[in-house]
DNA sequence: TTTATAATAAGAATGATTCTCATTATTACA
DNA sequence: TGTAATAATGAGAATCATTCTTATTATAAA
């Protein structure tokens, strides 16, 4: 009973909760972001899967993200990167290299992650905002870019 | 002894650090970031003050984020909104509304926020990052939103 | 002042993303 | 099992925020 069969048993009932069809493309779509173990922009996508046209790609992971089975990511860095939503990864945090753009997960402890979330729960009360989920990001500087600076 | 002066001064000494001038045009940034509480987009700004031409706003919102003076935000929503830099404005997180793209400021408390920060130093020297900063976004849908849905 | 350099404004260029449209695949149902 | 209706695809055109170019203007240093 592998992570990957039931990812594509949600991905599918997602998608056709919202009356869409999980082609071969988009099969082949979540399955690169399954693989990878971090967000990607469409070029790599696209390298690694040079038989989708890009028109289609982006189409897709746009038809994806509002199925909900995956997330589009903008940083500074002018490629926007996607990678599966938590439903399939669990909920987690990204580190974010400036220099290059590369992203990485990273996860907190459960109990640093609930006191975080209490005292987000109250601020959004007192804006008004309906709470729909958060996002940490750490910013820096990664290894490699490190050592050729 | 207003914190606009002080915020003017600092800004000044930025630039200069990097060989730069703080002209007016760039005062004229600074002050309109100043007076508002939340970040701005360039459409934003360009009302706000239409004698600057677009294509210097964006050279120089370049320019003072070099200087270290103003961050630019992007999000989601497909236009870069510019604030000032948290040495000028204190820490703090923004509130990001999915529907309409607004961005609030917001504090944690200290001691949430120190609790982070420990965690948050551990998790980036695990993965070899040399830390520079975090970002806290919670998104959701504020008040308007709500009521026009 | 004169001279060198930085900043400005207008518009052109760039490039990621989205849109269009003709073609192909899939589903529903007769 | 065909056929109509609809969804998905791929190629390229269009869009639009942002950046670049260039000629002109402002500023600072000597």
């Amino acid at each position: 009973m592998s992570k990957e069969v039931d990812a594509d048993q949600l991905v599918a009932s997602q998608l056709e909760a919202i009356g869409y069809r999980y082609t071969n493309n988009r099969r082949r779509l979540i399955s690169i972001l399954l693989l990878s173990s971090k967000p990607l922009t469409i070029n790599q996508i696209l390298k690694i899967e040079p038989s989708i046209a890009q028109s289609s790609a982006y189409r897709n992971l746009t038809t994806l993200e509002e199925a909900g089975s995956v997330v589009r990511i903008v940083t500074n860095d002018d490629h926007a990167r996607y990678e599966l939503a938590e439903e399939i990864l669990e909920h987690h945090h990204h580190i974010i290299c400036s220099p290059c753009g590369e992203i990485l997960d990273f996860h907190l402890s459960e109990s640093v992650e609930k006191t975080l979330e209490a005292s987000m729960k109250k601020v959004a009360s007192q804006l008004g905002f309906i709470l729909e989920t958060h996002r940490l990001d750490l910013i820096g500087t990664c290894n490699s870019c490190s050592n050729n600076a």
